[in-house]
Order: structure tokens, then C-alpha cells, then sequence
DNA sequence: ATGATTTATTAGACTAGTCTAATTATTGGG
DNA sequence: CCCAATAATTAGACTAGTCTAATAAATCAT
């Protein structure tokens, strides 16, 4: 996952805009980024395609879980920041949240380890925000938790006996990237493509699949 | 002065060839950057128009003294920032200078002063080098230290007499734009027209009007 | 001092992120 | 339920920074 700033400051808009449970819709993330409407439109579409949000026109941009990935780590670095910057230098506000906001775009997975470490995994900011846990590395995903029409690529299919079968039956094996296409009611199942053909997977299995997200 | 990241890192890359007594010739600065040249070229060129540095084929890049200026405060805010981050976060190479090579072109000077304070204002970074002053705000030069072909604007022209009136006949006021465009013999005298007329200001003049750097 | 090699320059094209102007959908108030 | 206001979308254009391919200029080694 390598996101361009640009991008990384749509992902933080729409998750700030969940956290007050408004929709993301267009209007209201140009006039927060200060950008017009067209420029969000094309970024939705980009983020879509490399399945970090869905976006429906009246339900406004939603993260996907591996969205919502990104942004947790986006926040958690920006927390971290203004926790130091506020206990090691003493910056207040504005100043705090300028510099964490233009910091955290730029600072390493690496260097926020030692910063953390630090301040000794402080679990909220300056401001009581809770600082979210690291999740660095590719992450990985159960099959159920992944939404649909984001493209994902199998890690491991734990199955045996006719299970086994029929994933090896259907070309659903590691390696091969399919996406959902369906959930049946109560999330009973999962119907799923590789744009060649559709497989019903069901719950329990769903569970057990590990998955990643991939870019298109 | 806001240059961009790519800016700045052309004219550090310009600072550093200097430091070596090397020229900074196209392919040079090309290979440095991972460009190739027609991208330098271009690059040259949009310095040159901002008076940051002055271009000769054979010469290779020049910084002017505005590039000098906005170069050392680059290098100023790496060398502090590489120091506090060895000193507080006990960060190593390459890691360090790798962050400090990012966080230069995005902490601001008022956050870069906090660490300097914090660090007690030190004189040398990590590895012994300099650590150069600070020189926030619009940079004034004396007339006489402006580069050729750098254009400029007046600030203050402490005269009287006969010289004040030059100044006043000829429009060579506070405010006005000018360029240099020769420079006299042991450099005691200086020619400077504003596109429209020439003027030649002598050399005990030039030490005392106030200039700063204007872009295009 | 001339031909081979290297370097600089031009011309033209591409991408990401942005815009404006015009059009099409959606929505909410009488 | 219809129309006016608002929001979404399309189409087309711009900028900064980059590229490749082709040409021109400089340098260097015999």
C-alpha cells in the first residue's frame, strides 16, 4: 500500500466524517479538502478502484475495512505525533495539529515504532483520543470481512475433505484474486468471481479464508 | 520564498556538488536525482526565472545569494532535525538521515525553532558538520550582493543630496523592480535597468540600498 | 584538428491532481 | 406531484514534474 498524500487526505476526510456519522458525500468532502466537486469525484473513483472505499451516489464514500486499515494507521500516526510533539517540545495548539497533519504523511512506519516506544505505547493523545494499535505490514483479511466488489487475492485456504474439493475444483486457490459479488441474507453466503466464473462460499468457510487486498 | 519539495531538493543537490568544488553540470545533477536530463533542464530553468541560481552550459548551475540563503535554511533544519532525532529518539543511520531527508521540506520554521531551543542551540549536528544560523523572513541583500540578471526589488534607498535626487529623476525608488545587468571593473560600479533604463549605480551606493529577491 | 564520445537541448507526450462550464440527477417545498 | 434549488457528473483544459527519441553542441584522444 503505497498512497499518495493526496490520497491519504480523502481516506482521513471520509473517516472523520464516519466518526460523525455523516455521509461522505461529494459536496461535503470538496468543501472540507477545498477542492470542487469533480476533483473528489475522480478521487472517489480512484480509491474505489484500489478498494478503499465504495462509493454510491446517496450513500456518500464508505471506507472498506482495508479503508478503514489505512485510516486507522493514518490517525495513529497523527495521534502519536501530537503526543510527542506536546510532551517532548511543548507545541501548542494550532501549531500541534498543523505540524502532526503535515508530519504524518511524511513519517515511516519505522520512526513511529520509536516514537511510540518512546512515550512508552501511550494509548491516547493530548486531547483523549484514543491512539489506534499498529498494524503494519500487509494485512490480511477473513474472506466474510471483505465487502463487495473489492478485488482480493486468497493467502490460504485452511480446508480439507470435499471443502477441498471443490475449491480445487473451481480454480479458488492462494494465489488467484476474485471478488465478491453477492452476499446471501443474514451473510449466510458469499457468491464470488473471477470474472470467469461464480462460486457460492459459505459462511463458515468464508471465516476461515484468508485474504489480501489488491490494487487494480 | 515557497519553493516546492522538488525545488528544494534541486537546489540542495546544487548546495551539495558547491560544497565538493564540483560543478553542477546537467547530467551530474541528473544522475544525482534519479532524473534524466531534459528534466534538469527544464528544472534550471524555472530556478533561474525564481533568481535562485544562475545556469551556464559550461559553468553548470550557480546558486545566486537568495539560493544560497533558502539552501542553508534547508540544511540548517536537516542538521536539526538529524540532531534531535539521534539525541532524544537514539535514531541511527541509515534510517537518519533518511527521515531527516523527508521531515527537512515539511517541518515549518517556527517548528524548527522549538527544536533548536529544546537542543540548546547547537553548533554542530551528528556528524560534526555546521549547523548554519537561522535566517527566517524575507532575506535583504545590499544591492551589491545580488547576482547579474537576478531581478529585484528596492526596499530602502537611505540617500541624500544629489544622489537622492539621482535616484528620485531616474525613478530608482523603493518598491521599483530592477535587474543588474553589468558589473564594472573591480566591481565598482553597477549597471541596472528596469527594462526600460539603464542606470549606473556606484559601488559605495550599492552597500546600502536594501534589496530583496523577487520571483517570476 | 577531426572524428568519436559524451553532454545539452528540443520536441512532444504522459500522469496526477486540479479547474471551469455545461449537463444531468436528486431532492425537498408548495 | 411538480418545479426550483442543490448535488452529481461529464467534457475538456491546465500545471508541475517527469519521460523518450531525436538533434545539436562540446569535449577529448589520437
Amino acid at each position: 500500500m503505497d498512497l499518495s498524500r493526496t490520497q491519504q487526505d480523502y481516506i482521513k476526510a471520509i473517516w472523520n466524517l464516519d466518526q460523525l456519522d455523516k455521509k461522505a458525500k461529494m459536496k461535503v468532502v470538496a468543501d472540507i479538502l477545498l477542492v470542487k466537486p469533480p476533483t473528489v469525484l475522480a478521487m472517489f473513483r480512484q480509491l474505489s478502484k484500489l478498494g478503499i472505499i465504495s462509493y454510491d451516489k446517496r450513500e456518500g464514500a464508505k471506507l472498506t475495512v482495508a479503508g478503514r486499515g489505512e485510516a486507522e494507521q493514518l490517525i495513529r500516526k497523527h495521534r502519536l505525533i501530537e503526543t510527542f510533539l506536546r510532551s517532548v517540545l511543548k507545541i501548542e495548539e494550532p501549531l500541534l495539529h498543523d505540524e502532526a497533519e503535515k508530519l504524518e504523511h511524511v513519517i515511516s512506519d519505522q520512526l513511529i515504532m520509536k516514537i511510540d516506544e518512546y512515550l512508552n505505547y501511550p494509548s491516547t493523545d493530548p486531547h483523549g483520543s484514543i491512539i489506534p494499535l499498529s498494524r503494519v505490514g500487509d494485512i490480511q483479511y477473513a474472506l466474510h470481512e471483505v465487502e463487495p466488489d473489492i478485488p482480493f487475492k486468497i493467502i490460504q485456504i485452511p480446508m480439507a475433505g470435499k471443502e477441498k474439493n471443490y475449491c480445487i475444483d473451481n480454480d479458488f486457490l492462494p494465489g488467484s484474486e476474485w471478488k465478491i459479488k453477492n452476499v446471501g441474507p443474514k451473510n449466510e453466503s458469499f457468491l464470488v468471481t473471477n470474472s470467469e466464473v461464480y462460486l457460492a462460499i459459505s459462511d463458515h468457510m468464508a471465516e476461515k479464508i484468508k485474504v489480501t487486498i489488491i490494487r487494480r
